[in-house]
DNA sequence: TATTAACTGGACCAACGGTTCACTTAGAAG
DNA sequence: CTTCTAAGTGAACCGTTGGTCCAGTTAATA
């Protein structure tokens, strides 16, 4: 009989979890130390690397919870995130679904950059983290389809990438997540070259 | 009599400075740590604090060195980077230029990152880099005076931030800043609305 | 109830950024 | 050249961190 995960273990997992969203909500990523995660879940600092592994393993377990929605919604949902719409019409709509994603979970996208640079080993790239990577991959497949000519892979991590970025975040943080959305989707209107470029009045 | 450095500070300034740059050269900046660079500089490290102030100044100082050259040639230098061309134009010179020079200094701007997040105070924002607000306020003026009816202040942080991606700087690492310097143009000229929209085979 | 492997958590470790302070030394003054 | 002193120096030290270890606990099966 496969072994399936003890019940303690579980609780223990969702407690973790849970404590540290709420820690990250309230205070700043390099004041979040693994062991105050542990200690405000009521369990030991071994218990937590049991679990995850390392601080960015806990890190992207929050964030995978927080990506299999958009993630859903992009795969089978309706469109225009959903299959179906133009490739154009498509990347605007995802970008502003990403866009308010991340407004939502700025603190905790701080505290993975912040996790990655401070590991032991160096090797960790954020294109090991496979939200980023499948986010990527999806927003390149829409530029190349929508304008073959460009170099699809880089505008999608200019794209995708600035939302990783300290200014925005910090917008983000502020309640200007609908600027951020405009901007994003007038860069990307400009790139695929749609209309005469974009003009706030005509794009809605 | 005003006092002036004192001649062996002098030296064990230079000496950090340039021991700092050929870690930062061979190291990633993880493992690049104030005392490695006291120690190949021969130098103790306190006497790093005590000029320096923080890991984070270290680093800045040495950024500050490298921007000086590209600072004049944008404020007082030959179009089109310097002033005299159209808006347009001076901001994909200077797209060009701070791409190169990007290029020239991945580890530097990923240790100064890593040195951001991990300081002890977490107050350090990007914003109170002098070099990237200069930069920046640059961008964003040239894109206000081209596009008036934009968020400028945003697009220029979409620009700029990109840079200090770390993708993009593994693709610079890797000999690809041309890629990242004719994506930025598109980017550019697709946001301004010139021509038709990017095309890489009108736009050389 | 007995077995066992997964789970637990606190002591422990090395490394880091940063501070302290007794000592050294450059260099102006006499 | 000697004196004076403030700037400069650096090694020992500190608190905190991410991560490891391992002896003891416990849920789940037979």
């Amino acid at each position: 009989m496969e072994r399936r995960e003890r019940a303690d273990a579980a609780r223990n997992r969702r407690a973790i979890l849970e404590a540290a969203e709420a820690l990250l909500r309230e205070h700043p990523p390099g004041e979040v130390s693994v062991e105050r995660v542990a200690a405000a879940a009521g369990v030991g600092k071994g218990t937590v690397f049991h679990r995850f592994g390392s601080r960015v393993g806990l890190m992207e377990e929050l964030m995978t919870e927080r990506a299999r929605a958009l993630e859903q919604a992009v795969m089978e949902g309706p469109p225009p995130l959903g299959p179906g719409a133009p490739a154009g019409e498509r990347l605007v709509a995802f970008l502003d679904a990403v866009v308010a994603m991340a407004a939502g979970n700025v603190g905790l996208m701080a505290a993975h950059e912040h996790a990655r640079l401070t590991q032991k080993a160096g090797g960790g790239s954020r294109l090991a983290n496979p939200i980023y990577v499948a986010w990527h991959e999806h927003i390149s497949a829409l530029i190349a389809e929508a304008r073959p000519d460009l170099d699809a892979e880089l505008a999608g991590h200019v794209l995708l990438g600035t939302l990783h970025t300290e200014p925005i975040g910090g917008l983000l943080l502020g309640g200007q997540s609908a600027r951020v959305a405009a901007t994003l989707g007038d860069l990307a209107r400009g790139l695929l070259g749609e209309g005469k470029g974009p003009l706030r009045e005509g794009g809605g």
